[in-house]
DNA sequence: GTCTATATACCGATAGAC
DNA sequence: GTCTATCGGTATATAGAC
């Protein structure tokens, strides 16, 4: 008998948690094995089956895991400000820098968009994102009463979001250049379209 | 021996492009085996590799040969109008129209950002979007000279592509309606969102 | 909690006949 | 141009010892 690499299982699971969710959003369901997984924790494929009954099951716990983490960190993000200009600016600049600086996060909820079936998207959208786009759905209603606060909140997430998604092949597309990748630089630019549109976009 | 199922190479060829760039936009290269598609198209796996030396290359010959067939259809979507916001508006329009028809390439377009290396988005991004991209800068250039084209560029795409791309997920978030998956629909509020910003957004 | 060993299925790819 | 048969490797998953 091997020694105990772990000493209660709530440890191991955060290891293997830690070093498969990463390995998820670089390769996707498909691209990763359950020996990359084992290996890259360390244990045998055997260990990890006592702790996750199966492949399927792992993976559903790593997005739970990751989404979890992300759920607090948007809910910072709508706190109230002065102005609603104020509030956009703020909540844009915060949403930029926590997509940007957690690639994985990003990574496993653009592959769900893509491979996650019906069930999967709900509880995403139910248990996840539910309070936080609501909050950015009141954004858009106090922002634009007279607009679809759905279809608002969409876009302003989606602006950011399409920026970074882009990141890797910006460089190689006309006009690209390192500093647009910059969390900063992003959240300035979607704020001033969003607030003045894209005929009055460079004015301050 | 069995009867030819195709009288020439270029018929089998495109037969099993046919088959297996659904198959790839919808479960990715690591979610589609050379049996799949194999039997997808009626075949034998090593009539298959008869016509592609390796998975690889099919899969890169399925990407090209998606992308092809697009890039005429976005070339005429930049036809000049009478004013720039007549340009923007029926550009906006177009795009949504011709992305919201064809899942496969917009999945395969989403894929690639994902899991393609960096050799194959300079590819990608060289012979099939610079183009098609250079249009948009530009229209983006008439329209807001004081602006950085290329971010703009980006920002008019994303906005309609993340609202393709979310589709699924949409209805599961609070103020989802049937309706806002309508191309037109969505063409229209991204249009308003351009030319006005956020507050102002529902007026005409 | 961890291991070795193994069952079973599928994978990508090839050989060689017709 | 297409097939059957097959090779070597890897996949998920399990059995059973320690």
């Amino acid at each position: 008998m091997a020694r105990a690499k772990f000493s209660t299982s709530s440890e191991a699971v955060n290891t293997i948690f830690y070093e498969a969710i990463p390995l998820f959003a670089q390769s996707g369901f498909n691209g990763v094995s359950m020996r990359h997984v084992a290996t890259a924790v360390g244990i045998s494929i055997a260990t990890l089956y006592h702790h996750f009954p199966d492949k399927q099951t792992l993976y559903l716990r790593c997005i739970e895991e990751a989404f979890a983490n992300k759920a607090g960190g948007l809910s910072e993000v709508l706190t109230k400000q002065s102005s609603p200009e104020e509030q956009l600016k703020h909540f844009i600049y915060r949403f930029t820098c926590l997509m940007a600086e957690d690639d994985n996060f990003r990574r496993l909820f653009q592959r769900e968009l893509l491979d996650g079936d019906e069930t999967r998207l709900q509880v995403l959208a139910k248990d996840v994102f539910q309070i936080q786009f609501k909050g950015i759905t009141d954004l858009a209603q106090t922002l634009a009463p007279q607009c679809d606060s759905h279809m608002m909140a969409i876009s302003m997430a989606g602006l950011v979001l399409f920026h970074l998604e882009t990141t890797p092949i910006r460089q190689f597309l006309p006009g690209g250049r390192a500093e647009h990748n910059d969390p900063e630089f992003i959240a300035e630019h979607v704020t001033k379209l969003l607030l003045n549109g894209v005929m009055k976009c460079g004015n301050d």
